[in-house]
DNA sequence: CTGAAAGCGCTTACAG
DNA sequence: CTGAAAGCGCTTACAG
């Protein structure tokens, strides 16, 4: 911790005491001079309670400061459900994930659903580590943006009645409900508005390519690519981007290229990806000169100069999406396995729209 | 939802069966001839268990799929740990609240502690709801983000052993630890650092006046025009604004009025606030006219034309020092309560740099 | 080193 | 309408 940052006080009240024992129903019973299951049948309003010994429970539970306890209800009650979903999300702080949580606390909430979220950071093994304490707690579901290669682990727990969406990419081995957006379709779109425009240099700069959605963004950048019979320069696909200083690294050394080679358009295939070739076109003065379509929308890609054109995202309808199958199978839905599957859109604000300047990049669409 | 946008597909295999009973100590006990004390050894790895034991039990839990029944475990156990924080955030969606959420997080993993995450929207009703849940569902500890105006109905769970940490806001009728910010210090400098390059008609774009720290900006903003001996025009005061659509309407207004009333610079009290502010000054030209000084600091502050001079806090250093105190507290320090202060700083950019263009606005300072 | 009994705080399934 | 007994899945406190 940043010391010289920080002051610290101290109160000048003494701190918290050592914990009292917690009332239970037995206490409240005693006080109240009633049976244990006289006063169960108060906590949880049941029906046929004399309402003198209603209001002498209610009375005895206020003075303990009697609260119920969850775990031990649950655990002898038929159902056994905990109301705990867990989320298994990249990172709690980025834009996305926390947008498909809020969405997913949305929908928990209304039904009195706790949610356990964690960052996974893209690391296979926390996933399993994550899952498996997630597990012990007894969630009624997972929502997960899996970062492994095999999601079988999964399978006897869903047997034995373990709720279980995958978001944004596909689980391996494992057939369970998912919410996927179009990856390659969106990609492709975006590629094929730069040719449009007359682009023919377009360099693609991408994510860790073992990421189901990176592959699959690339995938439709290549086939726009084909279509307009343009050949993929290698040199121009920078992959295995992880964050705003290796895109702008990768991008500051495209536009060192010779002036024949060096792209003349960028798709940058996510957030962080996009925002580090802001940064790279702003330090070469190039952002009026260099075309950019970005995968996914972000805060201010209006605001600055030339605006962001985007294929643009709505996480949050992909997490309401994710919570409404999870929910659907928490209420007892046995029926084949779902896989909805939200729209992209291209969102456009200047920076796609530049055309290139040298003479050699005629489009030879149609 | 929007289904135009969404695609559903169903697989072909069948869904979800119905579940299994989850294996017990028992059931394992069973299969490997031992008593369910024996398992118990075995399953919590403590010592003293011949090797052949350990073996066949081992075998007959991984056969039969064995998890243990976490609420069951701590329901006996002397600590009766749940090994479970809650975070009440204001939205886990904003940068701030996810921020906070990402540093709490981080420490809680390293733990073995899981965190339950909830938006309160600043709605005080849904702070105690949740609170109550969070109890119920027996968490170890609570960091709020308090929304209402008394937080005194925590004091009896705090003695009953619950950890509690403010963060933000400190609370009211209670004594607990808190983690703020520099907001009074922070605004008063951004407002002297208008101040200083010649502006008196400053206006101040608030966030509702019943939270705290919003509060305490306007008294930081205050401060610093009586000391220069500038008398603040109530015209030029905006408090109450919620969102972006708010904090543009009333900048619109701003702008709008007489040349020798409207302001030459704005300080805008919070991040939405300030954005609203880009798209008002922006949708007028005014940008390079309009001096502006934001409290937070956000993603592509740098980037925007001109860039915006902040008042920034570091919302990662403050969820890591209220998950300091709040695993202390879980480690049984007793001392008094702490008060730490996270510096803010500000962040010259650009748009605060600005001077007026009136001759009338010469420095009254010194 | 191993296990039978009691108990954690509650609900279920009965009996009165 | 009310309550005594048994049991949820586990740990504690003992005894052997």
């Amino acid at each position: 911790m940043a010391e010289d940052s920080l002051t610290t006080l101290s109160g000048t009240r003494t701190g918290p005491a050592r914990p009292r024992r917690r009332a239970t129903l037995h206490d409240v019973a005693a006080l109240a001079g009633v049976s244990i299951k006289t006063v169960s049948r108060v906590v949880n309003r049941e029906p046929g309670v004399r309402s003198d010994l209603v209001h002498r429970v209610t009375e005895a539970a206020e003075r303990l400061d009697y609260r119920p306890n969850m775990a031990a209800s649950s655990l002898r009650r038929a159902e056994g459900k905990t109301k705990t979903v867990g989320l298994m999300l990249e990172d709690v702080a980025n834009p996305y994930s926390s947008s498909v949580h809020r969405a997913i606390g949305d929908a928990a909430a209304q039904r009195g659903v706790a949610v356990l979220a964690t960052s996974l950071d893209e690391d296979p093994v926390r996933e399993g580590e994550v899952a498996r304490t997630m597990i012990l707690r007894r969630v009624d579901g997972l929502v997960i943006v899996p970062t492994g290669s095999d999601q079988g682990y999964l399978r006897s727990e869903m047997e034995a009645g373990l709720a279980v969406v995958f978001v944004d990419r596909p689980p391996n081995f494992l057939d369970a409900d998912t919410v996927l957006v179009t990856n390659r379709d969106g990609a492709r779109e975006a590629a094929e508005h730069l040719l449009a425009q007359g682009h023919r240099r377009i360099a693609f700069l991408g994510d860790l390519a073992t990421i189901a959605t990176a592959q699959e963004r690339w995938e439709g950048y290549v086939t726009a690519m084909r279509r307009d019979r343009v050949v993929v320069d290698e040199r121009l696909v920078r992959r295995d981007l992880r964050d705003q200083e290796a895109s702008e690294r990768a991008i500051t050394e495209l536009l060192a290229l010779p002036a024949d080679v060096a792209p003349t358009a960028l798709f940058t295939s996510q957030n962080l990806v996009t925002i580090g070739a802001l940064h790279a076109l702003r330090r070469h003065a190039a952002q009026h000169r260099v075309a950019l379509v970005g995968f996914d929308d972000f805060e201010l890609a209006d605001l600055v100069e030339p605006g962001v054109t985007v294929v643009a995202q709505d996480p949050y309808a992909v997490g309401r999406a994710a919570s409404e199958l999870l929910f659907a199978r928490l209420d007892g839905d046995h029926g084949p396995t779902q896989r909805i599957v939200v729209q992209t859109r291209l969102v456009v604000r200047g920076s796609g729209e530049i055309r290139p300047a040298s003479p050699g990049s005629i489009p030879s669409r149609g």
